[in-house]
DNA sequence: CCATTAATTTAGT
DNA sequence: ACTAAATTAATGG
């Protein structure tokens, strides 16, 4: 932390982590939205939200990196996406019900805002511009979704894990090291098969020299190889 | 505060 | 399902 100062009022204006929507808010909105918000740190591995939970209050993420899913009868868990910093969080339950459809769990430490749901709403119908830049990110989202489920459910298990490696590489992290911010369960689960195929095809490709791996550290060796197993898959 | 060990979680077969 | 390894929590000095 800075300081031990406590800080009694949100300032969004100097936000470094405001969100595209919230930048093209006037300076009024913007005091609307500080005066209705509540910064909240969360570490690794809690929960933010979970499904079922009334929409009280948006959730937005200023920093770190966190998991949607859904939690099956029992154990079993499907992971939906990965979610970047700087972006709201249940924004498709917000508008469609009211309760949240899926929970989200903090794969960092995670720094995020809590904006009162009515006050976000109302800056909804008063400002077509900050309507249009949610509209656009919950858009870009749910292609982005549907685009990587429809293409899943036709392929097999090396074509699914190339697949998540390239999501990893190319969406959420931008480079071709990285490390996987989670347990090869929480990869099979983001994939939807078993653990131990996960594991299985993590070490096929690295024995094959297509990425190097150790541990949960990922570096893509072969890029051309693994776009062409992920179409194949 | 640090070091050792016990317990839990994760990875690989 | 089982074992080994690694990570985290607990204990005692």
């Amino acid at each position: 932390m800075v300081s031990g100062v406590i800080k009694t009022e949100n300032t969004c204006h100097d936000c470094k982590d405001i969100s595209c929507a919230a930048a093209v808010l006037n300076s009024k909105q913007l005091e609307l939205v500080a005066s209705n918000s509540q910064e909240s740190f969360l570490k690794k591995g809690e929960v933010i939200l979970h499904e079922g939970s009334l929409t009280s209050h948006i959730i937005y993420l200023k920093t770190g990196l966190a998991k949607e899913y859904i939690k099956h009868s029992g154990e079993k868990e499907q992971i939906l996406q990965i979610v970047k910093k700087h972006t709201y969080l249940g924004l498709p339950s917000l508008f469609g019900d009211r309760i949240n459809h899926y929970s989200y769990a903090a794969l960092e430490d995670c720094k995020i805002c809590y904006i009162d749901i009515n006050k976000f709403n109302s800056l909804v119908r008063e400002n077509g511009n900050f309507a249009y830049e949610i509209l656009v990110s919950t858009s870009r989202d749910s292609l982005n979704n549907i685009n990587r489920f429809l293409h899943r459910s036709q392929k097999k298990i090396f074509g699914r894990v190339a697949d998540a490696i390239l999501y990893f590489s190319k969406i959420i992290y931008e480079t071709n090291q990285f490390d996987l911010p989670f347990s090869r369960q929480e990869l099979a689960d983001l994939i939807g098969v078993s653990r131990e195929s996960a594991t299985r095809v993590l070490l096929k490709f690295k024995s094959e020299g297509i990425i190097d791996l150790k541990g949960r550290s990922i570096t893509i060796v072969n890029m051309n190889l693994l776009e062409q197993i992920s179409q194949t898959g």
